[in-house]
DNA sequence: ATGGATAAAAATCTCGAGAAAACATTGACG
DNA sequence: CGTCAATGTTTTCTCGAGATTTTTATCCAT
């Protein structure tokens, strides 16, 4: 059929319902990787996260070795493993990385995408923007269910980009970011008009111009690249 | 320091000899994987490859998530490990995301690229130009060794570009890449007259010549391309 | 003969204990 | 007083067996 990210998928969001022990311990890992609870340049002890996570050894070293495949862990020959640290030089590798290929993406997906793209594009935007609302709750499953659909829309701005290639560096990537983005939002909430820079880019590529369109998104993610700039240096430890 | 390939890393390769079991056995794999030994979408069943590869069941599974970053092995949930299937969607996708990352990064290193970064270009193609010379032998030994050497000669060229990420996907694309090349130099041996086209990249690069270096380059790339489309279509099982 | 359901078989996933390696502390020697 | 070496502790890495799930084969009913 056609590869592009259906409406339901983008109404279902990303629910792949873990199926194995190590991928469930993957996930919580992961998110409390990027939440921060795991600091970076911490080592994660097998031994002591095995019971904090309910599952055996081999178990735990398995989810720790996906996430090496995320690259927010890093495994060192024979000395166990650690949460990959940060730097503003690695944040700003990652943002000039990630808008050159989710510029070409969009480029793409603006010149190939079907009516399918736009309403899943517009549906993704929709479900942002409810999102957006809940926010003013404060509550941290709010914030969660906004930075995922967050996730999925920029996944859906691109899917009719036919690299499948591209979409999943442009995935890995923006997990990265994602890292750095939360710091950023704890300290200065909500001061950029996110809302209505979404909107400028879902209109720029409904309407085909992605010139336009690209610019915008450049910007966009340029912005929270200035934000982790100003934030204080203890914080990228 | 400087983050640039080392001469003497250029002569040592990439010998990072491998410290744990798991890691050897993830090496193995990927070069049976690359060298067609394991087809691909065959099932990798663990009971009989754990023998195959003198390790635990828990161990050779390690490898294979460890393949799965390398995109070389699916896993899918509870069904076990699978080698990732080709075709030549995949390789075009491949090659056209190596040639947007890879002029890239070439256009940054040669911009950036210090007395260091050129030693290290002249120093790679000397090894692989001696690597070709042996290529007559027709040993097996001898197509490894100008394989890696091409895949190092390719990694110093842009080592000086500053993106980590940059050139961690171009080092997964260029693993993928390798998969299909040798399937293109089972049917035509040595037709390109591949030594030129790297000397002129060579030339071009040290006279700081971007757009001609670049040039060479994405056509260099993509000749591996049409070389695979003129395959039977069977060897894209 | 075809389709579905049940049961046997195979493979995967998971766990805990043993072996190997790295790290930290302590003591001795120059 | 500083450096080096040896020892003990901690952590990682590895292995084989048991529990779940998937796959295959068989059998019965339509």
């Amino acid at each position: 059929m056609n590869d592009f990210a259906s409406v339901s998928d983008v109404a279902a969001s990303h629910a792949d319902s873990p199926k194995t022990l190590a991928e469930a311990a993957y996930r919580q890992l992961r998110r409390d990787i990027i939440e921060g609870i795991h600091h970076p340049g911490d080592k994660l002890r097998v031994e002591h996260l095995k019971d904090q996570y309910s599952v055996g050894a081999g178990t735990l070293r398995e989810a720790l070795q996906l996430l090496v495949t995320d690259a927010l862990v890093v495994a060192q020959g024979q000395r166990g493993f650690r949460v990959a640290p940060i730097s503003l030089d690695d944040f700003e590798d990652i943002t000039r990385t990630r808008v050159l290929l989710e510029t070409v993406a969009l480029q793409q997906s603006i010149e190939l995408g079907d009516d399918n793209w736009e309403a899943s594009v517009v549906a993704a935007f929709h479900m942002l923007s409810r999102a957006e609302d809940k926010l003013e709750d404060g509550t941290d499953a709010a914030r969660e269910e906004w930075e995922e659909r967050n996730r999925v829309f920029h996944e859906v701005l691109i899917s009719a980009c036919p690299s499948r290639w591209v979409r999943h560096f442009q995935n890995i990537l923006y997990l990265q970011s994602e890292r750095y983005r939360r710091l950023s939002l704890f300290r200065q909430p909500i001061s950029r008009d996110v809302h209505a820079e979404h909107q400028a880019i879902v209109d720029a590529a409904l309407a085909r111009n992605a010139q336009e369109a690209t610019r915008i998104l450049t910007e966009h993610i340029l912005r929270t690249l200035e934000a982790v700039r100003k934030l204080p240096a203890n914080l990228l430890s």
